[in-house]
DNA sequence: CGACAGACTGTGCAACCTGCTCACTTCGGA
DNA sequence: TCCGAAGTGAGCAGGTTGCACAGTCTGTCG
């Protein structure tokens, strides 16, 4: 993770189209260098993947909720994630600390709609409760870019 | 939003190095097609990027947590969004409706760090009080793909 | 019913890029 | 000092892209 991995990453980050050869050119090193790099990155799973990002908005789920579920039996936990797995809105789900034990995000396609996910997600044996938070609007979208460039203060950690 | 345009992004998801040609053939539609569907689908904003995907985890943060924000004043949303927009580890941040006023997501190099990561959340006026949950392990890895079978019940409504 | 716009197809071409290989150089560590 | 890992520059065959064009098909509108 030296200088020219972050150089990469930014660049195909804001110009995800350019090929490695047009990339090669761009930092001034030679093409196979670049090509070396990248499967470097991706051997090490610094870049997990390559493949189009999909806004829920626009698939018509315009609605982001944040479900912090409490479980029955601790060992309940893996039956609900499967469940939760099954489920097309649910877009992501973790265990937790804290009060609850089971953290998911999902989308609908309405306020109204959300009843319906709701008790999608509550209709497995395990849930005891589960509370709702609804996203109003994205103060800071998803990123990760900028952690990058905050490894530059390392001395080469990752 | 119609069958094709479904197997075209359920195929790029699946494999993301294949180009327009191979993606026609295995298709059996015209390369001319496929690259009309993308960019009708990039046009209307159903894919919204083509860039890296990167793990915070592989770049030295493991440790998620969630941090939900009281905020002293509603008025002071935009500040503290702007404060939160410049550190790397807050990977995003939403206004929410219940007992909080913000919720982000962030990431540390250890648990230990996080204290450190905090510390900067919180140091900025308006922030009134920050709760901590940590994320303990992944259940269901972040996803869109399956919302986008799921539009397949709708009658083209997206 | 006929005209029409929008979408899909199949073709062709020049320019470009990719994957791969090879020989040579550079650099830091044992 | 020697070695291995990494980078460089070059070359080549084959595949791919961007673009254009004409023909076809479909649903819509007057």
């Amino acid at each position: 993770m030296d200088d020219l991995d972050r150089t990469l990453i930014s660049l195909f980050a804001a110009e995800p189209r350019v090929g490695v050869l047009e990339a090669s050119r761009r930092l001034g090193v030679a093409r196979g260098t670049v090509q070396a790099r990248l499967d470097r990155l991706v051997a090490r799973g610094v870049v997990t993947g390559w493949g189009p990002e999909l806004s829920p908005e626009a698939l018509g789920y315009p609605v982001t909720a944040f479900l912090t579920l409490e479980i029955r039996q601790l060992s309940g936990h893996l039956a609900v994630a499967e469940h939760l797995a099954t489920i097309p809105e649910v877009l992501e789900a973790h265990t937790i600390t804290g009060a609850g034990d089971l953290w998911c995000r999902v989308v609908s396609r309405s306020n109204a709609d959300l009843q319906r996910v709701i008790d999608l997600v509550v209709s497995v044996d395990g849930v005891q409760r589960a509370s709702t938070v609804m996203a109003l609007a994205v103060q800071v979208p998803y990123r990760v870019l900028p952690l990058v460039d905050a490894t530059a203060d390392e001395r080469d950690g990752a």
